[in-house]
DNA sequence: TAGATACTGAACTATATGGTTCAGTATCTG
DNA sequence: CAGATACTGAACCATATAGTTCAGTATCTA
C-alpha cells in the first residue's frame, strides 16, 4: 500500500512537471472545458491535448465525462492534496533539521565569544 | 521571468516524480550523505545515484560540495517552497470554485423542496 | 440524410529518463 | 610508493514523453 501511494505520488508529480498541464489545471479551475476548448487555448492538436488530459486523469488530478460527442473535463484535487501533504511533511522535517543546525551554529558563536573573553 | 519560474517548477516537480529521489530527499533530511552512502542505501550503482543527485541539484532541491574524494549532499528547500506555493495557490482557487458549486447545489435542493411544497 | 463537429486510435518522430557497464582520474592510507 | 576508495564520463539499452499526421467513428444540426 506504501507502493500504491508511491505510484500515485509519482503520477501526480509527473503530471505537474509539465507547464502545459499546469496551465490546463489552472484553466479548469475557472470553468470546465472540452478537449477542443483546451486544444484551442494551448495551440495544440486535439490528439495532443487528449494525451495531456489522459495523463492528468491517470494522476487523479482531472476527471472527464463524455456527453454526446463532447468530453467535459473538470479538476479533482484529492491527489493534489496528497502531493502537497508529502511536501509539507518533509518540509517540516527539514525545517526541524535546519533549526537544529542553527542551534549548533549559535552555540559555536557563543563559545567563540567565551573563548575570546578567556584569551583577553 | 514567468518562463523562468515555469522551468524551475518543471524541474522541481519532475525531480519529485521519482520515488528514489523522494527517498533521497527524505534520507538527506536526517543527515547529509555521500554518493556512496546513498548508492548503498538505495541498492544502486554510484553512477546511477550520481545521476539522481544531479537531477535534484538542477531542481534546486539538493546542494553538493566535493571535499577530497567525497561529494557531500545536503537538502535545500527553496524550490520545494515554490512547488508547495504553486499547489497551494491553485488549491485555493479550486476550493473557491467547489464552494461555488456547493452553493448552486444547495440552491437547487432548496428550490426542489419549495417545488414539492407547491405541488402538494 | 448530408455535412459538419468532436473526438479517438494507430503509427511515427525526436528527445528524455533510469538504469547499466567499463575504463578512467583523483585522493587517501599504510 | 602501492593499493584501496570515491567518484566521473562515455557509451549503451529499454522505455517513456510530447508532439505530430492521417484515417477513422460517433454525434449533432440544417
Amino acid at each position: 500500500m506504501v507502493q500504491y501511494l508511491q505510484g500515485r505520488l509519482d503520477a501526480a508529480f509527473a503530471a505537474l512537471a509539465d507547464s502545459t498541464r499546469r496551465g490546463v489545471l489552472e484553466r479548469l479551475g475557472h470553468s470546465e472545458a472540452s478537449i477542443t476548448d483546451l486544444a484551442d487555448g494551448f495551440h495544440m492538436t486535439l490528439t495532443g491535448m487528449r494525451k495531456h488530459v489522459r495523463v492528468l486523469e491517470h494522476a487523479g488530478l482531472v476527471t472527464t465525462e463524455k456527453v454526446g460527442r463532447v468530453r467535459h473535463c473538470r479538476i479533482g484535487t484529492r491527489r493534489l492534496e496528497e502531493a502537497a501533504a508529502w511536501i509539507q511533511q518533509y518540509q517540516d522535517l527539514w525545517y526541524a533539521r535546519f533549526r537544529a543546525l542553527d542551534d549548533i551554529v549559535e552555540d559555536l558563536k557563543r563559545q567563540e565569544k567565551t573563548d575570546e573573553r578567556k584569551q583577553h
